[in-house]
DNA sequence: TCAATATATACGTTTTTTCATATGTTATTA
DNA sequence: TAATAACATATGAAAAAACGTATATATTGA
């Protein structure tokens, strides 16, 4: 991971909010991330898949639900500019997290 | 400027290095790019002029050459960005600091 | 005023990315 | 075991990005 890669990554508004979501929510499954960003459900499984195989992103299986995390073996930088980001784009991500919050049945985490 | 414009704007090899090698320098004319990143001068110019349309830099002629540097009034957190990859990259780098350092006839700068 | 140097941009092409839609897989539950 | 829900992936088309080449502009100095 680089910085180039790292921005490619992240370069697109899809990508760049779930990433953010996920570094803020700690953990959050598929129909979560789609309700949030009220987009249809292949979009966001397709820019997951390409946040995992970045390494950005983990995912475990919990039942009929996937949960994405940040990677736990994230190099120090790439998570410091995650939050980094997080932190002075609040704004940016008022209408996803509400979306998420007002979201009805969210599964319940059992770890 | 949000995440996902800002990863974009760094989402490509050459102005990733371009927008470090400038961090790291404070100010670069375009020739000295083009000699540290072994690039033809059409290619960097081009990237450059993404990089300003961004806001990510800032430009002043100074007679012949033209020289780019971190706009001034850049959000705390883009440059906080900025620094964190680029403290956290050397090794990346590493190749284009020692090409400008070798390079010949680098213009001096009297401001 | 002419040549040389530094830089910018225009243009057509190629490559890469993104998308919507359809369909496949896995796990749950009736 | 059949239906359903969650998630993943394949496919072809459309859009966006990057490229090399050619050329334009600006500055300097002879």
């Amino acid at each position: 991971m680089n910085p180039a890669e790292l921005s490619k990554t992240l370069a697109d508004e899809t990508r760049a909010r779930i990433a953010l979501l996920v570094a803020r929510e700690k953990e959050l499954c598929v129909c979560e991330l789609t309700c949030a960003l009220d987009e249809i459900q292949p979009k966001i499984s397709r820019h997951l898949a390409l946040l995992r195989e970045s390494g950005l992103l983990a995912d475990r299986r919990q039942g009929q639900w996937v949960y994405y995390r940040l990677h736990p073996e994230l190099p120090t930088w790439v998570s410091e500019i995650l939050h980094t980001m997080l932190n002075a784009n609040s704004d940016w991500l008022a209408e996803n997290c509400q979306r998420l919050c007002a979201m009805a049945d969210r599964p319940v985490r059992c770890c």
